[in-house]
DNA sequence: CAATCTGATTGCACTTTGCAAGCAGTTGCC
DNA sequence: GGCAACTGCTTGCAAAGTGCAATCAGATTG
């Protein structure tokens, strides 16, 4: 892994640490799916991530400070991994990825329901879910609204509309 | 190029599309820097792409929608890149960008001028930003506002401040 | 004590990237 | 006319990253 940073212009910096094929798709997992295992990440995973780069991935992101990793007491080989503060600040990124891929990629219904959602819900909802993750991740206190929740529900909606139609 | 779909995710389908270590970079440097043509890409990138990946980029970008390619009266080889409608709707992509790596990476404060501004102005300010990209890219009728001016303008009052300091 | 689950690692083929050099056609200038 | 500079872009080659299947050792379960 070199260190060297090619300019030190925000969108570079941060294309640098986000900017392959994978990392932002470990991070929605942990984030919308509830994943918090390597098993989990690997085995449920939409895209199918082989083992190697999840295993990489994990290390590069724990290393950049955007996951932690804790020992299981469950399981001594187990681990969890956790959303950091600055990872949970992606929520808007990750709200406005949803966003454009919505409109100009061929996405279906089903897994573009929660970005739908979390556009229509705008920065009010992204604020939410950031506390909601907060007390997750980071063990501050659970706020009122649940947005993960409410992303489940239209989530099985649409699931419920497909297998029905 | 292999053109199968990993899954319908937007999020890993704008991924797809954008996340590569270049492609964004290009993009970049065709909204805020002005730059339209190939040598203008190659040599005043601040983070140095080389030619073959920036002529792969280009196509690629092409092929997906994302710029597209005029050839310029004035010299019979030379090729002028415009953005798209898709493109110009990455502006609020690019702002969360550059407001996530501000805070959680170590920007140099010239090059982050613009993305703090960007941020501050919100999305007010970023529709007001696409119109003037579709005014100058699409050619639609100009804007009062001119976002880049004042991005311009930030810009080289921190340069001043910082050689002055 | 064997089967299973845990988070990985290894080997190998393939693709992508980075760097330097080179290409053919176009233009400007004397 | 002729030559240097400029145009977008390609080529060759070494290094790094990716994808896939198999495998690993330790922990737990039955």
């Amino acid at each position: 892994m070199s260190n060297t940073l090619r300019s030190g212009c925000p969108i570079n910096l941060t294309l640098e640490v986000l900017g392959d094929r994978w990392s932002l798709i470990v991070l929605r997992d942990v984030m919308f799916g509830g994943r918090r295992h390597y098993r989990e990440l690997l085995s449920q995973s939409e895209e199918g991530i082989a083992s190697n780069v999840l295993a990489d991935r994990l290390k590069r992101l724990v290393a950049n400070g955007l996951l932690s990793r804790v020992d299981d007491p469950s399981h001594k080989q187990k681990a969890v991994y956790s959303l950091t503060e600055p990872s949970i600040q992606l929520v808007p990124l990750m709200a406005q990825m949803g966003a454009w891929g919505r409109r100009h990629t061929p996405t279906t219904p089903l897994l573009a329901i929660r970005a739908e959602l979390l556009e229509a819900g705008g920065p009010e909802m992204w604020a939410a879910f950031m506390d909601e993750l907060r007390a997750i991740h980071l063990g501050a206190p659970s706020p009122a609204r649940r947005v993960s929740v409410e992303l489940q529900a239209a989530y099985e909606r649409v699931l419920a509309e497909t297998s029905a139609g």
